[in-house]
DNA sequence: CCGACCATGTAATATGTTACATGATTGT
DNA sequence: ACAATCATGTAACATATTACATGGTCGG
């Protein structure tokens, strides 16, 4: 259900291109809800028959087809619905907790090599969504700019505030993990 | 292919059914990896095919059949190959966050909603996870005591620190999502 | 005897990944 | 001319969810 509204969000800030979508999920929009291209091109499809979103063809050049989305009245209402439901989490799916619990078997070495990975991992994750937000409260963000341009001052308040604590949330994520992934090594070594 | 180690891994401390494998995973109370039943028997047969595992059928009572399964060598030698592996981490989906970010044109009501239930819900898992934490290093549960007398001192040891630093990776993220949901409620208290 | 729990399965559907496939445009 | 990027699709497979389905055991 969650990758039909990530799209009508998309599109929500104003009309755009399956390939601009994929752009988006491999971006700042990938770090809440990541999808591949063959995900995405069918399930505009579903959206237009679904009458949640419209499609005009246009061309690039000469011949190069491009079908550009946008929200339909009915797509806005529904994706205003969905934001309003309580959230629903998702059962636990941790693989690299897994890969540790059950790693007392192997060497200290192997157990500092995944520490290090994660360690790495969530440096990298921490950078990106620092210049993530950077950039949207800097308010040098096309896309949000985009978006903030349709509300009034009091919409562009909440609408930067709620980007704020989202990216803020996964940041302090990313910032716990390289914490534990820290103190884990320092223990690990005094073992 | 994650599941096939959940429940390797859950083997490799000693023989058990599909039935004691639901349990463990369905519940999911600080278990780091989710699945149903209907995922986990055809999954108990294949590894069987596969000889990874290997089953013998009992009963309880007098006709209520029941497999048991324990792990192979070659269940033991691949799972030891899995958990030395670097971890993979997966794209990012959390529809929590993607909600926030498209709920601009919502009252701050469903806002302040939404951040409640994400409080009371990681509050809840913060209890479980530190209650499952606690029997553990307290020497209380006994299936992870059916693991460390498989190990010798040493072994004992590293498997015990392994479990308290992934109960406790899990249980910092709780706080931190806690922390961030009073944070974020109150600042919107001063929008 | 009845309700809670033990125990295992299948089917239909939904979602997600990887690979295969094609062709145009733009800038150097 | 060539590489990088734009642009869109399908197919096969793997994984996950929900519903349907059956019957036994145990304790009160």
């Amino acid at each position: 259900m969650a990758l039909r509204y990530a799209i009508l969000g998309y599109l929500s800030s104003g009309p755009g291109s399956g390939y601009d979508l994929v752009q988006q999920m491999d971006g700042d929009l990938g770090w809440f809800w990541a999808a591949s291209h063959s995900q995405i091109y069918p399930e505009l499809r579903n959206l237009e028959t679904a009458g949640l979103i419209e499609g005009t063809a246009t061309t690039v050049g000469e011949r190069l087809e491009k079908r550009v989305y946008s929200l339909t009245e009915e797509g806005a209402r529904q994706l205003q619905a969905w934001t309003e439901k309580t959230p629903q989490y998702r059962p636990n799916r941790d693989a690299e907790r897994l890969q540790l619990i059950f790693a007392d078997g192997n060497g200290v070495e192997s157990i500092r090599a995944h520490l290090e990975t994660h360690l790495d991992h969530f440096t990298r994750r921490r950078a990106q969504l620092i210049g993530m937000r950077d950039r949207i409260l800097n308010r040098e963000h096309p896309r949000v700019e985009q978006r903030l341009a349709l509300k009034d001052a009091q919409g562009r308040e909440l609408s930067l505030f709620l980007r704020d604590i989202a990216y803020g949330g996964d940041l302090r994520r990313a910032e716990g993990e390289i914490a534990w992934a820290k103190e884990s090594l320092a223990r690990l070594d005094e073992l």
